[in-house]
DNA sequence: TTATCATATGAACAGATGAACATATGTTAT
DNA sequence: ATAACATATGTTCATCTGTTCATATGATAA
């Protein structure tokens, strides 16, 4: 069941061609990381509730329907990949979008579904 | 344990705004299903290697060190989710990006993970 | 027709992942 | 100090997902 047969290209002009311009198996790795992330409903949900304003923790949770737990640890996923920032006030913690690119991506997205 | 305790919102201000303007569920769904297909690091490098140019089945595995199967399943995912579009030559299938929206999405991700 | 090649499909297994629960940390008020 | 609150974290568990193996389909050639 050793199924490939060493190299044998239907068309080896544009393998070669694509081969030229691969990029480095990391820069993919992170790519559909950053993907994985946007590809939950949660996290999805959370994201599009910081488009119109920043929100604390309880807020995210009462808003959407989730439990403080669910929402806090989807929330480390999106800080820790640098999707959204912070800022403490007491004991509440605000979150918002970390950028634009954020909101570009996003709204790709949507631009895609709506079709 | 019951830990919702009657939406006592702490900016209820925010809550409010954002609840104006919040999408159907099933269309924030939707979205996060299409992220999910590019979160996955063989439909990734499949879909980039579509970038430069039309591939056969075959030569895809070859190209990216998978087996023939492997490909032929994501292809169908990418398939069903109208992300590829293809057409048959004989023995041969080729698989190309179905339209310009895959690739911007991908450059948009890209952009982000660049820095 | 049969043999061979290219691709697709089904089943099963392994690894990944999100949610719930319990608990911990950190902050403010008393 | 202690109590009450807001958020974070660790663990477990059920589910989802991608791969492999085996096999099927579909097409060309002999």
């Amino acid at each position: 069941m050793d199924n490939k047969e060493e190299f044998l290209c239907i068309n080896e002009e544009s393998v070669e061609k694509v081969k030229a311009v691969f990029p480095p198996e990391e820069f993919l790795y992170d790519l559909a990381e950053l993907f994985k992330i946007f590809g939950d409903t949660t996290r999805i949900r959370i994201l599009y509730a910081l488009f119109e304003s920043e929100l604390c923790v309880n807020d995210m949770a009462v808003l959407l329907g989730l439990s403080q737990t669910a929402v806090s640890h989807q929330l480390r996923v999106l800080k820790n990949n640098k999707l959204v920032r912070f800022r403490k006030e007491g004991k509440n913690v605000f979150y918002s979008l970390s950028d634009e690119h954020v909101r570009s991506i996003i709204e790709m997205g949507m631009e895609h579904v709506e079709e």
